[in-house]
RNA sequence: GCCGGUGUGAUGGAAUGGUAGACGUGACGGACUCAAAAUCCGUUCCUGGCAACAGGGUGUGGGUUCGAGUCCCACCACUGGCACCA
């Protein structure tokens, strides 16, 4: 009989279908266990090969935990709102509602296609009203708290998409989604105080099992760093604060710098005596893009604010105030010392306006270059007070004179920002609030959410940067809750993040119209025990996620910290580069190509991409080689964690596989008991296996199913043998599994699937083969081996050696010095000379 | 520039400091077949040798160790993130 796998996968899926065996119950009396996937965008070109590798991963660890005994809980659910499918909808005149409707349809039926054992009862929609509900709710919570508020500020605006993007959607200074270029613009905003979370979103990652890379990488974007900040007097009045993490060299502060940006710079118009250069510089600042800006690194650009002098506390001189946009309105105060001598930026400043350079701490040659050491090398001098001091005593030593003279104190700060949380785009879910000229902003009142999003005709962004929303004056003009006069209505949307940032919590309790989720089924359920996601949502979602958790843990609507317990993370599937060198057969091949496009690429795999036309589609997998087989193969590709590039030659090593175990039917012997010639082996790779699966090594726990199914062709095999394969195969290949378990009668015999059946367990005892071939090392070079019983004492370990003949032939004329043994592995004789 | 990661056969990749190359592709040989595919059985790191065997081998150069792909130091290459963050 042939492994007709199309047939046998349609009669699973359907069977699984209707029996429903990976519903999750809440409150069941198991060990709960909750697996999370980062649910999908659907976007139009359906499911690429990217999200069978996590999917599938974690598939295999929740089917695995089925069958050790756990309340499994594994659901999936559409992350529906964004600009993609409103950027459709418009070039294509179909509504986004309607474009997001039918690639929910096509993602769940290739979700379907692959046989994930999601609960499907439990699935949800980030753009359906009675989720956004609950988006909302949450908002109006925070909102509550002052950590919803508005602002007007400088914003990244991306010229493209028309739209304000919150600091992690900039990359290298353009858009991460359309790669346009970024630009400042002031507007009023939305925005979610993330920052006061910032110290609690460090600390507490010292307490979830996430990869180290991911925390570090968090650390890094949240961006801790300890100084003082130091106020500076002028000679027009207003006081200057600074920020600094180098208080020690204060003395070698010579002049200062405000961001172009900095308000005092207007405030002090009628003092500037050079109001037309510096009012140039900061228009010509103002047009520069982020990009730009980072573009020109190195070369330091600004313009003196002639009229206006700081003063130096610590020595009381007169130092010069300069507008350059190295310095950031959006970090510290906006505003910094220079201290030329020992940081490198303002040294370049300083070089090119002719600044004078004051060397406060001894170490460098600071009319060179910067000496930024700050660790024990250096010894203050030109310092008052601090001179003799290293750089570690000089700055609490600084601090405390700072606090004394009450002009400055310790201070801590991130280069995490506020979340801008406005979009100016049709396709999100509408921030509930409203405007009322008498009360200001008022919220809309709870027992009116869901606020709907209007069905409008046209979504086209404005070019004046007002959300589509605005021209709906009938949804806009409304009364104010508050004073039942007239108001409007907030007309930006939520960004993209917001929906992703509390799902976990809705699979929970999905259909509770009372609350985003029963306290009941939230204790029971969280934290999610297990959740994979991809690296490029570490400051994104990951973050924003922890930051809503946090907050809902502090109003009590969740009873954990953080969301997740542990995290990991895929690596990339890449495709095969047509162009590389290696990818062409014959010479004539490869000289056409080299003619067709001058030369060759040295990287055999770049990302996917319609242009290469290196496109994988499951689709089409599934096609030719069955669910099973995608599975296997996604899984069997490499190292989970690193980048893989897909292979059509090797899928056929996975079906080939598949084809084998279902080919064992022939050859099994008709005994239900586990053969003694494979008991060792069998149990060997249950250990294996079940390790592998828990240590997310997908590749390794393969490799070792089929040595044991090459062992099986070789010496033989009973269908007690066979069951047991089949229950460490069946999350890996659940539909061929299932489908020989009722063939071989196992199925009536357990009277349950073989998914439902408990995990196999091993004898630790039969792990090991009875005699076992040790490696026989004369001073730690390999010479022979030997095969002894595997729980031979070293002496005679060592005695069984010396007889080898090999080894023998080594010893002549020699005495052995040492001996050593690693158990059930190898020996090793040190050997020198007789004299 | 700063913070990570990686470097192993023709190839994807395995190896708690303990026999490097498991497992899979590909290639080669054999069986079956009129033939091919599929399947089954072998071989496949390099050099020398008919062979037994000997020597070499995990980016480069050092070091620690009885023993290093693995640990330490320096360097090279590729790669991910951040980047004028005071």
């Amino acid at each position: 009989m042939k492994y007709d796998f199309a047939a046998i996968e349609k009669k699973w899926q359907a069977r699984w279908e209707e029996e429903k065996p990976y519903a999750a119950v809440t409150g069941l009396d198991k060990p709960k266990f909750y697996g999370l996937i980062e649910f999908p965008y659907p976007s139009g070109a359906g499911l690429h090969v990217g999200h069978p590798r996590p999917f599938t991963a974690m598939d295999i660890i929740t089917r695995k935990k089925r069958m050790d005994g756990c309340n499994v809980i594994f659901p999936i659910g559409y992350d529906a709102f964004g600009l993609p499918t409103e950027n459709y909808a418009i070039k294509n005149h179909i509504h986004p509602a309607k474009v997001t409707h039918d690639n929910i349809a096509n993602f769940t039926r290739q979700l379907k296609m692959l046989g994930y054992g999601f609960d499907w009862d439990r699935c949800v929609n980030t753009s359906d009203p009675n989720y956004y509900k609950w988006t909302q709710w949450i908002f109006l919570q925070m909102y509550k708290r002052g950590l919803a508020y508005k602002a007007t500020m400088s914003v990244n605006w991306c010229t493209s998409c028309k739209v304000v993007l919150a600091n992690e959607e900039v990359v290298e200074g353009v858009c991460e989604r359309c790669g346009a270029p970024v630009i400042r613009k002031e507007k009023s905003q939305w925005m979610l105080a993330i920052t006061k979370y910032a110290q609690r979103l460090i600390d507490d990652l010292d307490d979830v099992d996430y990869i180290e890379r991911v925390k570090i990488q968090q650390r890094n974007w949240i961006g801790r760093s300890t100084g003082a900040q130091v106020t500076f007097k002028t000679t027009v009045g207003d006081d200057l604060v600074v920020f600094t993490t180098r208080p020690d060299t204060l003395f070698g502060a010579t002049y200062m710098v405000l961001a172009p940006e900095h308000p005092y710079v207007k405030k002090w118009k009628e003092n500037l005596t050079n109001w037309d250069e510096v009012a140039a510089y900061v228009e010509q600042a103002g047009r520069k893009s982020d990009f730009e800006r980072g573009e020109l690194n190195k070369e330091k650009s600004g313009v003196r604010l002639n009229g206006v002098m700081a003063i130096n506390p610590v020595n009381g001189k007169e130092i010069p105030i300069f507008i350059a946009d190295y310095v950031l309105i959006t970090y510290g105060t906006g505003a910094i010392m220079a201290v030329p001598a020992h940081d490198e930026r303002d040294w370049d400043f300083a070089k090119m306006f002719n600044l004078p350079i004051v060397e406060v701490v001894k170490g460098g040659n600071v009319q060179e270059e910067a000496f930024t050491l700050k660790d024990d090398t250096g010894i203050m001098v030109n310092s008052g007070f601090l001179d003799g001091m290293t750089v570690k005593q000089a700055i609490p030593a600084m601090i405390n004179w700072l606090a004394e003279q009450k002009i400055g104190e310790q201070k801590v700060n991130y280069k995490l920002r506020d979340w801008v949380f406005s979009r100016q785009r049709y396709w999100g879910e509408p921030i509930p609030m409203i405007n009322c000229e008498k009360c200001g902003w008022v919220p809309v009142p709870e027992d009116q959410l869901p606020l709907v999003l209007p069905n409008v005709e046209s979504y086209e962004p404005t070019d004046d940067g007002e959300s589509p929303l605005a021209k709906m004056t009938d949804w806009v003009n409304t009364t104010c809750p508050c004073c039942g006069g007239p108001a409007k209505r907030e007309t930006d949307t939520m960004p993209n993040w917001a929906g992703s940032s509390w799902y976990w919590l809705r699979y929970m309790d999905p259909h509770n119209d009372k609350a985003f989720c029963s306290p009941e089924a939230e204790q029971y359920w969280g934290p999610v025990d297990w959740y994979n996601g991809g690296m490029e949502h570490t400051t994104l979602h990951l973050l924003y996620s922890r930051f809503w958790h946090k907050f809902l843990y502090d109003i009590g609507a969740v009873h954990t910290k953080e969301p997740y317990a542990k995290r990991t993370s895929h690596g990339m599937i890449l495709g095969q580069n047509p162009y590389y060198i290696g990818n062409f057969s014959t010479e004539e091949e490869k000289q056409a190509m080299i003619e067709k496009h001058g030369s060759l690429a040295l990287r055999s795999s770049v990302k996917m991409s319609k242009s290469l036309g290196n496109v994988v589609n499951p689709d089409d997998v599934v096609q030719s080689y069955g669910a099973d087989t995608m599975r296997l193969y996604i899984m069997f590709i490499g190292d989970f964690e690193k980048t893989a590039t897909w292979s059509d030659d090797a899928v056929k090593g996975s079906k080939r596989f598949l084809d084998r175990v279902w080919n064992l039917m022939d050859r099994a012997e008709d005994n239900f008991s586990i053969s003694e010639k494979n008991e060792v082996s069998i149990n060997k790779t249950i250990k294996k296996v079940g390790s592998d699966i828990d240590n997310l090594k997908m590749n390794t726990a393969i490799a070792a199913l089929m040595t044991l199914v090459n062992e099986f062709y070789d010496k033989g095999l009973t269908k007690g043998d066979l069951e047991q394969l089949l229950m460490l195969l069946s999350p890996f290949a659940p539909h061929m599994v299932e489908e020989m378990w009722e063939l071989e009668g196992f199925a009536a015999k357990h009277g349950k699937m073989a998914m439902q059946m408990s995990w196999p367990q091993y004898d630790e005892t039969k792990t090991v083969d009875a005699v076992k071939e040790m490696a026989v090392q004369i001073n730690g070079k390999l010479r022979s081996s030997i095969r002894v019983s595997a729980d031979a004492e070293d002496e005679s370990v060592v005695a069984i050696a010396c007889t080898d003949e090999k080894i023998k032939r080594y010893m002549e004329g020699m005495e052995i010095v040492k001996t050593i043994v690693v158990k059930g592995r190898l020996v090793n004789l040190i050997l020198k000379p007789k004299k």
